[in-house]
RNA sequence: GGCCCCAUCGUCUAGGCAGGUCCAGGACACCGGGUUUUCAACCCGGCAACAGGGGUUCGAAUCCCCUUGGGGCUACCA
């Protein structure tokens, strides 16, 4: 029986890495008629946000990879979370040390770092130097005692090289004596990564672990602790390709913050206290921050970016829904990157994903996140999308964007869809049909359509005229619409664009609708001629009194 | 610096492990044309790659080595 998982560290929105290991491990399970568990990595008492677990909840259920085991689920082997398993570690850790297989260590951090540094300098890799003799638990506690800092290391074998059998890479070997021994347990009590997930994925019964490359260098350690545990069979190992973003780095939640500490490097006079006020931190937390010593909350690096007007990459899988994408879309993107069924399919359904995914056809190399693809792949998928399914997804979409359109029905909507028929995104949608569900003094007109659509040639006059024929209609349909419009193009000799446009930019305030027939049709008789008349009356005043301005400003 | 991973069109990739069927296939992007009431969508056509060098072999995208390039790890992060 399979047992995936998919372990995150709650430190913000799920990110597409972080997505795409999480669907490639429920794939598996899916495939095998395995489980797939999820759990929560939150050592890290100084990284962790409150919100973090939520966000990662949520962003997994709108993909809809569901867990077997998890947090909200439950489970045999909880409890889920690893803060929450403190004991668990603690009993093997005790095991590890009476053993005489791990040791307890007094050094602070700068003395740390003073090694590695030397180390360094003589071109070496840095190594932990094990104790001839182990200190006992009365020496470590007096040494709290003291105030200093206590850690347990776990002694790593070191008179074999080290094998890694690994499904994406072959075998993997690391020669006798390359992995130091590392902290297991930390001056706070909390275990560190290597630990916890070694003791869980034996306990949760883990069959395959499929993590990101990054992982790669971790796997000897682990398995020597798994040996040390005397926990039998090491789970099977896939080490994924990592998607790398346009900017070159490994694309994941590191990004963000990245391009933060890049764009405040790159300004010169740059006013830090301010900064740090639009953050909401201190002084110190921010430089801190920039020198890359410490993470600080998502809403944070929001709101720096927003500060410093800086483009952060989109690279959360909400932002991903807040653009309207569907999550289907991005399921099926993100199982291609890195995987294909081998044949030229594309445009998958998840089903058809399931059935076909193969854990043997996993691509080594790294691969870029390509946005343009993804919304050729999004096209697609609002295309073949079954029209109640995209109702719903429109629905969760405008409410998540706080559209004037949420209020509307669902037959309205529904509408509306149709019409966009080849949209790219639920964007579109909502872009092109929002001007029927603002008031008529709602109307933003966009300074380029008015210039270019109105004041030129004689839009205005044009206007005039479709107002009148439109006022004078008794049958206000799509069809006596069109035939209208369109016969008065014919009169006017010229395009249908040269009418359209005109009606388009009074009752909309931009050149881009739904199809004007239906965007009349549907604003109605009496919105539309009211807005034509709002148009007229603003555009006429505009005009007036940019000319006394300028005349003013001449003087 | 040390260790590890990777290398086919601009991008995602098929082909590689079982060498000839590959003067390398598909998709996205791009370019040209068509359709068109806006934005899209759609239709037709086109451009475009085996990183470089050395081997092995009758034969190499495919196997081996080197070089180069990219990525990861090198934390009391995960």
């Amino acid at each position: 029986m399979v047992v995936t998982r998919f372990a995150p560290s709650p430190t913000g929105y799920l990110h597409v890495g972080g997505a795409r290991t999480a669907l490639f491990n429920w794939l598996w399970a899916r495939r095998t008629g395995g489980t797939f568990i999820l759990r929560i990595e939150d050592t890290d008492q100084k990284r962790n946000t409150p919100t973090a677990i939520r966000q990662v909840i949520d962003d997994l259920r709108w993909l809809g990879i569901q867990w077997d085991e998890g947090p909200e689920a439950g489970g045999p082997n909880g409890p889920y979370l690893q803060s929450q398993r403190r004991d668990i570690y603690d009993k093997h850790i005790k095991q590890l040390l009476d053993e005489k297989k791990a040791y307890y260590c007094f050094d602070t951090p700068e003395e740390l770092d003073a090694l590695r540094r030397q180390a360094q300098n003589q071109k070496k890799a840095f190594s932990y130097r094990r104790p001839e003799d182990f200190p006992d638990a009365e020496d470590a506690k007096k040494a709290r005692a003291k105030g200093r800092s206590v850690t347990v290391r776990f002694a790593v074998p070191q008179d074999e090289p080290m094998v890694v059998a690994d499904i994406v890479r072959g075998e993997v070997t690391f020669a006798a004596g390359e992995i130091g021994d590392f902290i297991i347990q930390k001056n706070d009590g909390f275990p560190t990564y290597n630990f916890a997930c070694v003791v869980d994925d034996y306990l949760m019964k883990v069959t395959h672990v499929i993590r990101g490359q990054e992982h790669l260098m971790n796997t000897p350690g682990q398995q020597a602790l798994w040996k040390a545990l005397g926990f039998g069979d090491f789970p099977k190992y896939a080490h994924m390709s990592v998607t790398v973003s346009d900017t070159g780095g490994k694309l994941s939640k590191r990004e963000r913050p990245k391009a933060i500490r890049k764009a405040i490097k790159a300004m010169q006079d740059i006013d830090l206290e301010k900064l740090a006020e639009a953050g909401s931190i201190s002084l110190e937390e921010l430089e801190a921050f920039i020198n890359g010593k410490t993470a600080v909350d998502m809403p944070c690096i929001d709101a720096m970016a927003k500060h410093l007007g800086a483009a952060l990459p989109e690279i959360n899988i909400v932002d991903f829904f807040k653009s309207g994408y569907l999550p289907e879309t991005m399921v099926n993107f993100l199982g291609l990157l890195g995987w294909n069924p081998g044949d030229n399919r594309e445009i998958m359904p998840v089903d058809e994903l399931i059935e076909s995914f193969d854990l043997s056809r996993l691509t080594k190399a790294n691969s870029l996140f390509d946005r343009q693809k993804l919304l050729a792949f999004n096209t697609e998928h609002i295309r073949i999308a079954p029209g109640e399914k995209l109702l719903q997804h429109f629905k969760d979409y405008l409410k998540a964007i706080e559209s004037p359109a949420v209020s509307a029905d669902s037959r309205l909507l529904s509408k509306i869809i149709k019409i966009c028929e080849g949209a790219r995104t639920l964007a579109d949608i909502e872009r092109k049909s929002r001007f029927l569900f603002l008031d008529n003094s709602q109307i933003k007109y966009d300074d380029k359509a008015v210039k270019k659509v109105l004041l030129k040639n004689d839009g205005l006059a044009v206007l005039t005229t479709v107002r009148d024929k439109l006022a004078a209609m008794e049958q206000f349909t799509e069809q006596a619409i069109e035939d209208m419009l369109r016969c008065l193009a014919e009169e006017k000799q010229v395009g249908l664009g040269k009418v359209a446009q005109p009606l388009r930019v009074a009752i909309c305030g931009t050149t881009i609708s739904l199809s004007i027939f239906n965007s009349v049709e549907m604003l109605g008789k009496e919105k539309t001629l009211a807005r034509i008349d709002n148009t007229l009356k603003k555009v006429k005043k505009d005009t007036g009194c940019s000319m006394l301005d300028t005349r003013k400003n001449g003087e």
